[in-house]
DNA sequence: CCTTGACATTAACGTAACGTTATCGTTTAG
DNA sequence: CTAAACGATAACGTTACGTTAATGTCAAGG
């Protein structure tokens, strides 16, 4: 009995395309039908068949399965620790790729109640206190705890949406940084996030002076800013100050 | 200050033909020289590559990352959860896999055991009992003992590769079938075979008879057999017959 | 005998993310 | 002024097929 091609790609469970290719590239090549050119596959290649497919499960590339099945004399066991080796390195890049991403996924929502909050309550439970304390003491109870109340008064989406209007505002301001922090175009811009933090609270003068040097003299927030870009912190120190000029 | 192109791969260590991509495929469009049309990159072409290789490293396509990025309003918490969530599905894809080889790694294992000894031993104690007491019958308890000390004196690498050997004994049978038992070349092929099983004991005629017949006639040998080739047994069995004749 | 539908064949392009020539123009150092 | 070094574009190669497209073959029914 020999197989045409869709008879032996239904039986095995591929295409035909597949046993095309297969012939092609000379890793299964059944007789000829000299009068029609059709393929025909005997048992002896549905054997064949049977181990490509089955180490094409394992994972081995065609060229591999060739060059296994072509060596009369090959060490299965042996090739198969080895495959499983390379398995099991790959298993491992994914976990770290995995982790990574868990990790940027809890940077990032870390950094959302950072972001978010991080006028105040930063980053750290002692970080956080410092803040607040140092909060009240500059700007008084009242405002600190209207803070609060108004950025716990935004849903999840709402938070989430500012916190992206909070990154374009940032990033528009690296891309002003070459005309300088007295342009025209960096002043816009400080004027465009004194109306981003409204969003945390009620901004005076003298909150908004106080932000530029926590942005500079917080490591934390230094780095943070700064690794949106090199100079962000200072350069957004100075935009701010000569904003509060302006306005006085 | 701007960067040419293998300016910017070399910072970013990237190629130049990956910059010349990313172009290409409008992902990261740099400036132009209208001079001379070279690729110009500025500040903020640094930072969306940065943004690229990021995404990139975690494993996104670069029509995701396209997409990713050029949705000004992107959830980026969103888009990693997701990400997360079919990295996870490849690692346990991965996973199944590699338990797959091991099963397989440590079925051959098995199977050589089996293989090896299988002339007395087989397959489960049950079986193990009934060959060793019919061979015991058969041929003796000294031949049987002898066998086992013979066999045991190899070490584990020789174990191997003798399994090798023999499956290269009977894949050569299988070539020869179509010349027919009595032909000469199947007759060299019995005769290589004859030499193989040495390593497991001094071979009778009476032994090597015995063979033939269990090869058919035990359920188990039999499907061994016919699963290197159909009909193999009865070939094998055949063509020993023929061979202990010219023997006698 | 002819048609029709289901099969067969080969040829060709498309996929993702670049690597690798190859050819040709531009810039720069000596 | 020349040669090296760098820029540009174009085009093919990679993996394992999927997907048309054009064309030939076979069995069954009218």
């Amino acid at each position: 009995m020999r197989y045409t091609v869709r008879q032996l790609a239904v039986i095995a469970g591929v295409s035909a395309r597949t046993l095309h290719y297969y012939d092609e590239i000379n890793l299964l090549k059944p007789e000829r039908n000299p009068a029609n050119g059709y393929r025909l596959y005997d048992r002896t290649a549905v054997l064949r068949l049977q181990q490509i497919l089955f180490l094409r499960e394992l994972g081995f590339s065609l060229e591999e399965i060739r060059e296994v099945l072509d060596q009369p004399d090959f060490n299965l066991l042996a090739v198969l620790e080895q495959h499983r080796l390379s398995l099991q390195a790959r298993g491992r890049k994914l976990a770290d790729l995995i982790a990574t991403v868990e990790r940027t996924i809890s940077f990032l929502k870390g950094a959302i109640e950072m972001d978010v909050h991080e006028l105040f309550d930063g980053f750290s439970e002692e970080k956080q206190k410092q803040y607040k304390e140092e909060a009240r003491r500059r700007y008084g109870d009242q405002k600190v705890d209207e803070s609060y109340q108004r950025w716990d008064s935004y849903s999840d989406d709402q938070k989430l949406e500012i916190i992206q209007e909070g990154k374009a505002v940032y990033q528009d301001m690296v891309e002003v940084m070459p005309y300088g922090p007295s342009s025209q175009q960096a002043q816009e811009g400080i004027a465009r996030w004194h109306q981003h933090i409204r969003h945390f609270y009620e901004p005076t003068v003298e909150i908004l002076a106080g932000l530029g040097d926590l942005y500079n003299d917080d490591p934390q927030f230094n780095a943070t800013f700064n690794r949106i870009h090199p100079g962000l912190a200072a350069f957004m120190r100075l935009a701010i100050q000569v904003y509060c000029q302006s306005l006085s």
